[in-house]
DNA sequence: TAATGTTTGAAACATCCGTTTAACTTGGAG
DNA sequence: CTCCAAGTTAAACGGATGTTTCAAACATTA
């Protein structure tokens, strides 16, 4: 076999039990009881348990990286600049093709919102250091096609994008039970990427408010 | 004094160590030793940590809950129906003002953040117990002020824009940071929601899509 | 002032944590 | 068959955690 059963085994129950109760408390002990596998199977294949956190990140982000790059390689050899909605919907269905792996794409973007919100430093930091080139090369396009906007306005955009994804993602579970009782909606997740799309491109091509210390007093007061 | 002088120290210390570095992160040690109280102070006050958590919560969602019903009574005595941008800029007009408690509101949307995506439960329940009503009045009044959009497609949207805001508030810090560096903007907390405004509202009026089957498949496919 | 109830203080308690050690098993290569 | 490296196992380590205890200090009321 190319890979001990036992280190799929503690990333399959690691990624698991990490989305469902976070980081720092799920135990290095619960990850090997449940997987079955000795306590000191963790620290003998990966090292230590921050070593591991990041070793779940990887078996994602690797394939997606990979085949995002190359969608961005084609995307930049065009001529013409590339549609905001084209952009998006092709990260999207990026997204939503690589996971072949196992584990679906839901448990992940729990995990990823947790590294952004939980334990501070160090898990953005990797993140930042291993794939922050393909974030940049993808950066760099959107800016391409929303030439129009400020630069820091795209970067606040941006960035309540990401939000709105990661955050409805990674709360997916809870809130597709409420939309199964309340609407008779059996939400699958192409379904909320598919939500999402003429959402997300909304919001990057709203308005600019022309002079943002007048609408903020105007917010403030009154 | 009303309060201890004791319990006001344990708060403001326990609110910013969880907002720096997690619930589960923070120890009741590291808050009692910097507090300058008793290690047992915590458990003789509050009862519990996880009592202590819900504390710190309290502090700053009652108040807000106060003042943002009254405003919602202002709204639901109007005869005509409250346009979009009007009832979304109440409620960002409530959530600046009424802190005038200790704490800048970044502090709180991180807690915010942290409470949803951490620790699963215990806090969901809580929040969803004691200011789930007074959510139900405001998402009422959404409903009137968005008649034309469907209900399950508002529900989606709704918590697309709570994870734009809670995300993007909740990591306010790293960002301002960037926004510094990279644009020269010293964003304030009122420039934040002057433009996360234009921006949610945009999102709640995108067009909706069609036939959703449909853009799922297109989105899939290709 | 004396008695009473509340708040603090230092120490101990029982667990749980991540990590390490060292003995043991196992499967191939020489 | 022997040997050795890779993998597994059980046990223990040192330290940190939330909580409890109980005596001392304090404030309040009678």
């Amino acid at each position: 076999m190319a890979q001990s059963d036992t280190v799929v085994r503690i990333l399959d129950t690691a990624e698991a039990l990490f989305a469902e109760k976070g980081f720092a408390e799920t135990s290095l002990r619960t990850i090997t009881s449940r997987a079955k596998v000795n306590l000191a199977a963790v620290n003998y294949h990966f090292g230590s348990k921050k070593a591991l956190i990041q070793a779940v990140f990887a078996r994602y982000l690797d394939p997606f990286c990979e085949a995002f790059n190359t969608e961005l390689a084609v995307l930049e050899n065009k001529q013409q600049t590339i549609p905001l909605e084209e952009l998006l919907a092709v990260m999207a269905r990026t997204t939503l093709n690589v996971p072949a792996t196992k584990g679906s794409l839901s448990v992940f973007m729990r995990l990823l919102g947790l590294a952004y919100t939980q334990a501070q430093g160090h898990m953005r930091r990797y993140l930042q250091e291993n794939y922050g080139q393909t974030f940049l090369r993808f950066t760099h396009l959107l800016k391409l096609s929303s030439a129009d906007l400020p630069d820091a306005e795209r970067f606040w955009r941006l960035h309540f994008i990401l939000g709105a994804v990661v955050f409805t993602m990674s709360s997916l579970d809870a809130l597709r039970d409420i939309a199964l009782n309340d609407y008779d909606e059996k939400t699958r997740i192409a379904d909320l990427v598919a939500r999402l799309l003429p959402v997300v491109t909304a919001a990057m091509q709203a308005p600019v408010p022309v002079q943002p210390e007048k609408i903020k007093s105007l917010v403030v007061s009154c």
